[in-house]
This record gives structure tokens, C-alpha cells and sequence, in this order.
DNA sequence: TAATTTCTGTGAAAAATTAAACAAACACTT
DNA sequence: AAGTGTTTGTTTAATTTTTCACAGAAATTA
């Protein structure tokens, strides 16, 4: 569950604090107290307080947090003071809008994008044009790659994501619908996204009102 | 946290039950322990038994739980046996894969699609045409809609949501990078993917295994 | 500059979540 | 059909997470 003693999730809420923290930025916002900070956030100011004072005491007694300063710490803290390279694994439909997602404004920048389907080879997506998979072992080779995007079914991931591992890739962001399970070095790292499931559990919580309001009437 | 007495984390874990099952329905797999699954998940038996028992005893001493039957009862507590009906908002990139994603296959379905963008005007996205923002009520009005996707910027999901909620609109899934804070009404229901704040804790852990591994040098 | 207010950092309490343990129920074997 | 082994449902314990509470530090005010 911890990891160098910062439970998983305290950093699941950092990137919402580095949001919240950058439009108060935007909106030209100087300091803010824990309290006024959890109203806005709809959280406890008492966690906001414990969270933060995980990683150091960044704010100051009766007046609070500087806004661009703590903003910047915990950039720091989730390493967005250097910019990371990306290759997107699938040029369908959702590697092409992931390509275009604005995830350089954070320092993620996809330098390449990659298919197995021929009839895609070069094919221009943004600023890229889209490479065949065979490619990847060189062009791993001669980029520095942080993260590789699984933007493919869950048969081509189990199959592409321990081969991207032989060839480097340390972390993934995962699209598709399987965890990955037991066919990577337990040091890689895998974040999920499914969407699929995002959506069963919105249907959850609608079959439970639809219940709860049944009850009422 | 608590709704209906049943706890966020428990809800959150059931759509993994529910995959994981169907893959051993379709690898002819009859009957399962929590034991076996539990291995097979990377969680504990005991955990797998508990969040069950949440819904009532799916089980059988001395033979585990069948499959089938199982995963049928989780679909129904996921609502998974009505189909739920979805509009798109926004038929950029992400609309249009998310237009494409095969949802339907957990009953889904979406059956509009709509921008503010003249040009975009009845352009064909799957089997759909993009319809435009202004005809969004009376659409709403002749269709049931259970959820609506918001793949649209944050100045324009602030906008949208509260909208869509006026006329009907009871549960969305924001792709947008805004929690819609106090702008709903209490009741509606929001499921949120926020991708870059998932790159954020991917990069935090590479920034924690960088560290750890210079720690060891 | 003294008094008052604000607000953090932190230790302790409460709540929630997860894991362990085991009796009872059933399946399977001989 | 009795005995053995398996596995659930459930109670109890451990751990983790969240909230509470307040001393003390700094800012602000008078």
C-alpha cells in the first residue's frame, strides 16, 4: 500500500491539489489557508494539512499557503519539473486523441506513435506520423521513453507491454481492459485507465438512486 | 463515503470482479474459490469474501462460487442488465473515439452526438451525425438519457454541465478537467477521468523509483 | 509594541478498511 | 454412508485513513 511512506492515497489527491492550486494561480490568487482551500475542494482543511505535511511544512502559521510556491512544491513532488517523453502504442481512434491531448502543458510530450496495421504506416497524427511496431526496439534505443501509452485491445497489450519492457520502458499508461498481471517485472510501473469500468460504477450509483427513490415513494 | 451502506472502495472493486469473471467464463471456467481468484487478482481471499457478502452469499462451502452465476448477480448489482443510453458532448478527438469505444457490449449505447462547432454540423461519427448544442434539449426531451459524456474543455464543461442538468440530465462522465464543483445539483451523479492527473501519479512514482534507485547507488 | 486573531503543524481519537481466524456447511472420496 | 478435506460466511483483530483538537507561531490590528 505505502511506498517510501506516502500511502497511495495522499498521491492520488496531489494532482488535484496542483490543480486547484493553478487556477487559484490563474485567477490571481496570492495566498490561501487550508480552510478556505477545502471549501473550494470539498475535502476536510484537516487533510489538506496532513497531506501536505507529508512532504514538509510549506505553510505558515496565521497566514497560510503561498499559492505559487506550494503549487511549485508539489510539482516538484510529482516530478513535473522535468518533462517526460511518451510513445503512444496504437494509432486507432483513442492513440490518435491521446496524441492530441494537451499533456505537454505538464511537461508529457509524445514523441512518437506506433501500429502494427500498415495501411496506418506514416500516416501524419499531429505532429508525428505513425510508425510500424517493428520499429520500436531502435527507436527506444535512440530516444529517451519514460512512459509508453497502451492505446490497443487487451490480446495486443499482454502481448506488446512485456515486449516494451525487454526494450526499456519502465512505466505504462494502460487503455486496455487487463491489468497486466503477472507478466511484468514487478518493478514497472502501470497506471489504468478503464473506461469501461468508470462507466459500470456510474451505473452502479444510478441503479442505487433509481432504488433509493423507488423506497421513497 | 458511505452510500446505501456500501463503501466507495467496495463499489469501486466490483466492475474488476466482473472482468475477471467473464474471462474465466470465456476460458470454460465453471466454478472458482476466493482462494484461486485471489491469486489470479493479486488481492486477498478474504477481501474477495467480504465485498461478496456486502450483496448477499453468492457462495458455496466446500465449492466456491460458480462463475456464470456470479457474475450474472454482480452485473445486476451494476445494473448491467438494463441498457443505459449516453449522448456525447463534444465531437472532437475524444468524442469520437469515445463514439467508437465498444461500450455497447455492457449495454451502453450511445445514440447522440453534439458540438457547438458549425463545422462539425451532421458529420458522421460512428453510425451517428453530430448534432449541434441548441438541439440538445428537445433531444433530450424525446430520448431517455441516462448519462451524458462531457469530452469538452473545462470552460465548456462548466457551462454544459448545469445545462444539461436543467433539462433532465441526472449522471455524466467528465473527461473534462474540472470537478464541477457546487455547480449540480446534489443528486446528480458524476464519474470523473481525468488523464493528466493520472500521468501526474505516474510520474510521481517514477520520480519516487528514481530516487529509491539513486538511494541504492 | 502589546493584544488579538489567524492558521499551521502535529499528536491523539475516531472511523473506515483490510486481513486473519475459525466454525459450520457442503462436496468429494472410499 | 461415514469420513475427510475444502471453502464459504462471519466474527474478531489489525491496519490504515480520516478527523478532531489544540499549542504555538506568525500576522494583523490597535
Amino acid at each position: 500500500m505505502k511506498k517510501n511512506g506516502i500511502s497511495k492515497s495522499v498521491v492520488k489527491r496531489l494532482p488535484r491539489y496542483y490543480r486547484y492550486l493553478g487556477e487559484l494561480l490563474n485567477a490571481g490568487v496570492e495566498r490561501i489557508s487550508s480552510g478556505e482551500l477545502s471549501k473550494r475542494m470539498n475535502v476536510t482543511a484537516s487533510q489538506i494539512r496532513q497531506d501536505l505535511n507529508n512532504f514538509g511544512g510549506f505553510g505558515q502559521q496565521g497566514y497560510g499557503y503561498n499559492v505559487r510556491y506550494l503549487r511549485e512544491e508539489i510539482g516538484k513532488i510529482l516530478g513535473l519539473t522535468e518533462t517526460h517523453n511518451m510513445i503512444i502504442i496504437g494509432a486507432g481512434r483513442i492513440g490518435q486523441a491521446l496524441a492530441n491531448y494537451p499533456f505537454d502543458k505538464y511537461g508529457f510530450h509524445t514523441i512518437g506513435i506506433f501500429d502494427r496495421d500498415p495501411e496506418l504506416k506514416d500516416m501524419e497524427v499531429k505532429d508525428l506520423h505513425v510508425m510500424m511496431n517493428e520499429e520500436l526496439p531502435s527507436f527506444i534505443n535512440s530516444h529517451h521513453i519514460d512512459i509508453a501509452i497502451l492505446a490497443i485491445p487487451k490480446e495486443s497489450a499482454t502481448e506488446m507491454a512485456p515486449f516494451l519492457c525487454e526494450n526499456g520502458i519502465k512505466a505504462f499508461m494502460n487503455f486496455s481492459a487487463t491489468d497486466l498481471n503477472g507478466i511484468l517485472p514487478k518493478d514497472v510501473i502501470v497506471e489504468h485507465v478503464h473506461l469501461s469500468e468508470s462507466l459500470m460504477k456510474l451505473s452502479y450509483n444510478l441503479n442505487l438512486k433509481k432504488t433509493d427513490d423507488d423506497d421513497v415513494s
